[in-house]
DNA sequence: GAAATATATAACCAATCAGTTATATGTCAA
DNA sequence: TTGACATATAACTGATTGGTTATATATTTC
């Protein structure tokens, strides 16, 4: 619940998520998109299967990751409260102009 | 653009800016729906106007926050991308049934 | 102009973070 | 079974974080 934030405010991490929409990847794959080291990318990755976003199966010597999305949807959820505020009010003068032609 | 995640990856940020979306507040008005202290919370301000998720006008001795969402737009459109995957491929189950009856 | 009020900043601290190198674990191939 | 490959974990490190207390700055009120 919390961890998705932690977990998507890395750059890396988020790039890693993008990387999966393409389709489940296994770690060498995702580590050829990166010019950190290999363990880097398994902390990563760790802290991304700790809240949920991807799953892990072990694929003969590798291991597949998946993207599990279900709990961006807390994200987009919180996020879509705010939209309203982008919509009316666009800051002022928008506002103003919805007051002027309201009757 | 990169400070933003960073900036809602704190739960009490967020619920600052929760707040704010009731209309804008002094410090001293969101100061009393938390139970840290007001350096700390001047601190969390910062960071919510160095994302430019906020801003702030000086109103006689106090200052009063507004809510400035449009850098929210540049992380709604980033979960946006995801969307479709929990809407088609529920999770294997419904990619069968949608294989199952193609035609 | 002195005291009170509202906020921001400075200096500090313990915990967490994102990376590193070295090593352990598990699987495949010869 | 030995060696190579793929990944994870351990141990370490410097930077960042989220909080604290103490202090500075600006505005109002008396």
């Amino acid at each position: 619940m919390e961890a998705v934030y932690k977990a998507i405010s890395d750059p890396n991490r988020r790039a890693v998520l993008d990387l999966l929409m393409l389709g489940d990847q296994t770690v060498s794959e995702l580590l050829g998109h990166f010019n950190f080291s290999q363990p880097a990318l398994s902390k990563h990755l760790r802290v991304l299967r700790e809240a949920g976003l991807v799953t892990a199966r072990s694929d003969g010597r590798s291991r597949r990751y998946a993207l599990k999305p279900e709990r961006l949807r807390t994200v987009a959820e919180w996020v879509r409260h705010y939209e309203r505020f982008w919509n009316e009010r666009l800051d002022g003068l928008g506002a103003l102009l919805d007051e002027e032609t309201k009757p």
